[in-house]
RNA sequence: GGGGACGUAGCUCAAUUGGUUAGAGUACCAGAUUGUCGAUCUGGGUGUUGCGGGUUCGAGUCCCGUCGUCCCCGCCA
């Protein structure tokens, strides 16, 4: 061992104790006489103190030490008279009195500052290429230590509820319905390809009807998508697959890990269990299948009061089967022209015609171009149902119901945010479910809204003919302010039915066998029920840390390009590699 | 694929309407300095204004293109 202690773990009960510490210089104080070097290290910062009288030597030495230079130093540690305590720092009641000093290694000057504070502002491409040090700063350092609790976590509550970790593989095959895969060709089956997994769900459904019972994988998943701020090629997942259980029964265990991975996170343990919602009341009242709790402005129906109003544009919508819906985004009636203006254009990109709205004065009276229409028993019905109140901003929206949700949906957020009304200190889980098993296809089609697997809710079952769009799917997500967290289904497990949901996404017979033929023979041979979730862990850890990022929580993230700055990947290869898997680049300048 | 923001010293930023030698803080280098802990004091500018074109007497500033980073929409079963 080149070290008897680490730089955070001294304290004045050390006191005379003859140490031996390594780290990299933080910073160097020269005094002309002492010399001050703040040691560092992942467990934190000690004061090593030269005074030539001791060893000129080591002074000598640690006189031409510079940032980031990797040294060893061995002394004794002394505690700090009251008046020298540094309070800032867990060791500032010591410091250690060197006798000696070996530089292991010296370093260039960093290309950026390494302390948190000025690295914050630094560009992250610029952290991105030098990710060694961007992570040698103790808030990277906390939050990869944290990620390690969390996961750690997980894997204890896990084991405890009888689960066996099992890991699936990363070349597997293409499943062109989902996101575009990254593909891996063969050398060995020229013309042939691999895919990486988007998710292990084929792997954890057929370990279902192997008998595994209960499986878990921290599992790696990759999809060739754009970017995002909570998207990044590869991620992680918490991935989990259970036999023999309910809707009811994922719930339940989630619920639980969701709890001890907030406790050790060091977060408040939400109260059990999560409160739960369904898909229509999320997208009815938050306008979102991921819906923000952690603050109110709710959307409100107010179609039943404009009812045969004089105001022809929402009695019309009403009529014609439309909804006119509204927020109030309390204390905003101060909002720009130029902001109203922005919103407009989202309406208008959404398909509406426009965007109706009252402000509030101070006055009370309201200022709108739609007021002058409505009558006095309308204006005291809205007052009630928007709770309309000085300073307000009513924001409405007359057309179909999912325009008018998603709309104000988008608005609610923004106008969240404007307000500053979104605490940053709150954990606002909930459970959406009940989720339609289809969407439609930009054709006209259908396809899966989680994905083919899953089981529709026995009640609509008879709807698979007339009226598919209506069926509801034994599906769920898990949201944590605004995010989804995860989300999952009880899958099919009568191979009749799968066969029946893969017709009614319109795949052709031949095809089904090919791509989903061993599947379907799986399920032939005894499957259980069975049914299960998946979590997103970096976006979890995100959260968790208080970060805007999962860059932040990844060790070695891609830009929005799905490079690596660092390691200036991808790259062109040679042409024998190319030749080896049967390559050849068309149309490439 | 689309919309937006940004790009000036190692870093973070400034630079009037297009006008003199592109500045500040910090970092860095040299010297001084025996109780600092964001040490201090003195001195030093270290620059292809992302890149390429154009307009102009004159471009960091205006125009076109391009590259890069970020945010959003589409996309993400």
């Amino acid at each position: 061992m080149m070290r008897s202690h680490t730089c955070g773990e001294l304290r004045p009960t050390h006191a005379g104790h003859h140490v031996e510490l390594c780290g990299w210089v933080d910073t160097v104080r020269d005094h002309g006489g002492l010399i001050f070097i703040d040691l560092r290290d992942r467990h934190g910062l000690a004061q090593v103190v030269f005074d030539p009288r001791d060893s000129q030597e080591a002074w000598d030495t640690a006189q031409a030490t510079r940032s980031e230079y990797v040294i060893r130093i061995a002394g004794v540690v002394e505690p700090r008279p009251a008046d020298m305590v540094n309070a800032k720092l867990p060791t500032g009641g010591i410091e250690v009195r060197a006798s000696r000093i070996q530089v292991l290694n010296r370093s260039q000057t960093p290309p950026f500052p390494l302390d948190d504070e000025e690295a914050g502002k630094v560009a992250e491409d610029l952290r991105l290429t030098y990710r060694y040090l961007d992570l040698r700063r103790p808030l990277m350092q906390q939050r990869l230590a944290k990620r390690h609790a969390i996961v750690l976590a997980a894997r204890r509550y896990f084991d405890r509820h009888g689960f066996v970790e099992v890991e699936t593989p990363i070349l597997t095959k293409s499943t062109p319905e989902g996101a575009r895969d990254y593909l891996v060709p063969s050398r060995v089956c020229p013309g042939t390809f691999f895919a990486l997994p988007q998710a292990p769900q084929q792997y954890k459904q057929l370990l279902m009807m192997a008998g595994l019972d209960r499986y878990v994988q921290i599992a790696r998943c990759f999809r060739d998508e754009d970017l995002r701020a909570d998207r990044q090629p590869e991620f992680t997942q918490i991935d989990v697959e259970m036999s023999f259980i309910e809707q009811e029964d994922i719930l339940t265990l989630v619920d639980g890990l969701v709890a001890s991975i907030c406790e050790a996170a060091g977060r408040p343990v939400p109260s059990l269990p999560l409160p739960r919602m369904t898909y229509a009341e999320a997208m009815s009242r938050y306008g979102s299948d991921k819906p923000d709790l952690r603050f109110g402005m709710e959307i409100s129906d107010l179609s039943a009061i404009f009812r045969g109003s004089a105001f022809k544009v929402f009695a019309g919508a009403v009529e014609k089967g439309n909804v006119v819906k509204a927020i109030n985004a309390k204390g905003l009636a101060g909002v720009p022209i130029r902001v109203m203006d922005e919103w407009t254009v989202l309406a208008k990109d959404a398909g509406l015609a426009g965007l109706a709205f009252i402000r509030v004065q101070d006055d009370g009276t309201w200022k709108s171009p739609i007021v002058k229409f409505f009558s006095d028993a309308e204006k005291e019905a809205l007052r009630a149902a928007l709770d309309i109140r000085v300073g307000d901003l009513v924001l409405f929206a007359a057309d179909a119901p999912d325009r008018v949700h998603t709309l104000l949906g988008r608005l609610r957020l923004l106008a969240g945010g404007m307000a500053g009304v979104v605490k940053d200190d709150t954990f606002a889980f909930t459970w959406v479910t009940d989720f339609p098993l289809f969407e439609k296809t930009e054709e006209g089609g259908l396809q899966s809204m989680h994905h083919p697997f899953t089981s529709p809710n026995p009640e609509d079952l008879p709807l698979l003919d007339s009226d598919p769009a209506k069926i509801r799917a034994r599906a769920y997500d898990i949201v944590l302010n605004g995010v989804e967290l995860g989300g999952g289904s009880i899958r099919i497990h009568d191979p009749a039915v799968q066969q029946r949901m893969f017709q009614a996404l319109g795949i052709p017979d031949a095809e089904i066998e090919d791509r989903f033929g061993h599947l379907i023979r799986a399920l032939s041979f005894g499957a259980p029920p069975h049914g299960g979730i998946a979590l997103g862990l970096d976006r979890l850890v995100m959260l968790m840390v208080g970060a805007t990022s999962i860059r932040d929580v990844i060790a070695f993230p891609k830009t929005q390009k799905a490079m690596d700055l660092m390691m200036n990947a991808p790259a062109a290869v040679d042409a024998r590699q190319l030749r080896d898997i049967h390559i050849r680049l068309a149309g490439i300048e």
